[in-house]
Formats: structure tokens, C-alpha cells, sequence
DNA sequence: TCTATATTTACCCTTATGGATAACAATAGC
DNA sequence: GCTATTGTTATCCATAAGGGTAAATATAGA
């Protein structure tokens, strides 16, 4: 992915957040309603909502509504984007910097 | 590292913009005096410099200034907190989703 | 010392972001 | 059909972010 990227903006964006980052972490247990995610937020809905909307438009999340109920879903498919980018950073210190290559072991060693 | 943590906020916020993953890309070929890092970009040194003092804040660069010139330095090591934080979202999904399991794999796999 | 270079400081402007409220659907359940 | 629940729309507000210009500073070099 190229760094000039409208892509990668929105997602570290959305990443930026740290209401919208322990949303994508309680996703990680599985779907959810809109209400059962704000609930553990001191914010009204309206802007909650607005952090949902960041996500999935970001790719990070889908969301489907049946009744009143929108359940949204995690969609770590979009993650590998921001892994790509980051191998390409690792990448090309290890073309340059002779010393990091400890670094980079160090880095690869705690995805085991 | 916490999902509440302005360190990741700072961190994230820096990435999600063109211009300073461009620099980051940049400064992986090895320091670079600021209007060195500026002269690409069709951008007044002002602004530019906010691009800078955000990379730096953020923990992502070093600078130093020495006479006239300001010399930004890659620094590597700070990328491990959102190595950090990719890896412990994966490690739920797993927990949760089987069939992510592959999607993992092909995840590593990337690394290598 | 004069001058060109390399920032840096001080403002200004526009748009985006993160939050709030109030009022409006739309559907589930009794 | 009423009513409570679950979003949604419409505004609004304050601050931050990304850009600009003009002028100041500081040092390198002739």
C-alpha cells in the first residue's frame, strides 16, 4: 500500500481514539448492538454513534441492522493493511540500519 | 499497553497522515536535515515543521539541532507499542473466532 | 561585517473532530 | 393500539488539525 494512502489515513484515524479502540477490542469477544457497546461509556448515543460510523467507514468493522438492533461485527480482514505498512517500515531499516537488525528480531519474536 | 493511553493516541494520529508516513518512509533511508525532509512536498517549512514537532512528540523521531541545521533521526524502538497493541488484538481474536485462525497465519506468514 | 541559509515565531484561516441536546422514527411487546 | 426501547437526524459548540504568510532569529561563509 503507498503511503499516500486515503485508506490508511482513515484507519489510523480511527485508531486514534482510544473509545474507538477498546470498541474494536470488546468486538474481539464477538458482535454486539449499538447499546450494549456505548453502555460503558460516559457519552450520549448520538456521539457514539459517530465513532461507529468512523470504524466501518474506516473497513475495521461492519454493521447490519435487523429491527431496531444494529449489530456490529469486527472485520479484522482490514487489519492487514496496517500490517503491510508496517513490514514495509521494518523492511527498509533492515536495508539501512545494520544495528536493528536485533530490533527486528526482537519485534518479529513477540508475534510468535 | 492499555487501550486508554494517549501514548497510542499520539502515536496513531501521527501515522494518519500522508505526509508524515512519508516522512517516516523517508527517514528509513537514514537523518535528514528538515528542509532536506520538506523539499519534496508542496508545502510552506511552517507547516512542515508542525509535521516534524508531531512525529516527535509522538516518539516516532529524534531531532537534534546543530548550528542552523535540525537533524531528524528514525526512532525505530516506538513502533513496538503498536506492535504491540496489533498483536494483543489478534490474540483475542483467536481466542474467539476458529475460523480466524487462518487469516493469522496468513498474517505471519506476512513477517517472514 | 555583510549576506545568504535554515529554521523559528507569531498570527490567521478553514475544516474536521469529539462532544452535547432535542426531537424524530421505527419496531418489539403487552 | 399504546408504550418502552433502539437508533437516527438535526443542530450546536469548543477545540484541534492542516494549511498559509510575514517577520524574526541564528549561524555559516565570504
Amino acid at each position: 500500500m503507498d503511503n499516500n494512502s486515503p485508506e490508511l489515513d482513515t484507519i489510523f484515524l480511527a485508531f486514534a481514539d482510544s473509545t474507538r479502540r477498546a470498541v474494536l477490542r470488546r468486538l474481539g469477544d464477538g458482535p454486539a448492538s449499538v447499546s450494549d457497546l456505548a453502555a460503558p461509556f460516559d457519552m450520549a448515543l448520538p456521539p457514539f454513534m459517530k465513532h461507529i460510523r468512523t470504524l466501518e467507514n474506516a473497513g475495521l468493522i461492519t454493521t447490519e441492522k435487523v429491527g431496531r438492533v444494529r449489530t456490529c461485527e469486527l472485520n479484522p480482514e482490514k487489519y492487514a493493511a496496517v500490517e503491510d505498512w508496517l513490514k514495509e517500515q521494518r523492511q527498509q531499516w533492515a536495508s539501512r540500519y545494520r544495528k536493528l537488525d536485533q530490533l527486528l528480531k526482537q519485534l518479529k519474536e513477540k508475534d510468535k
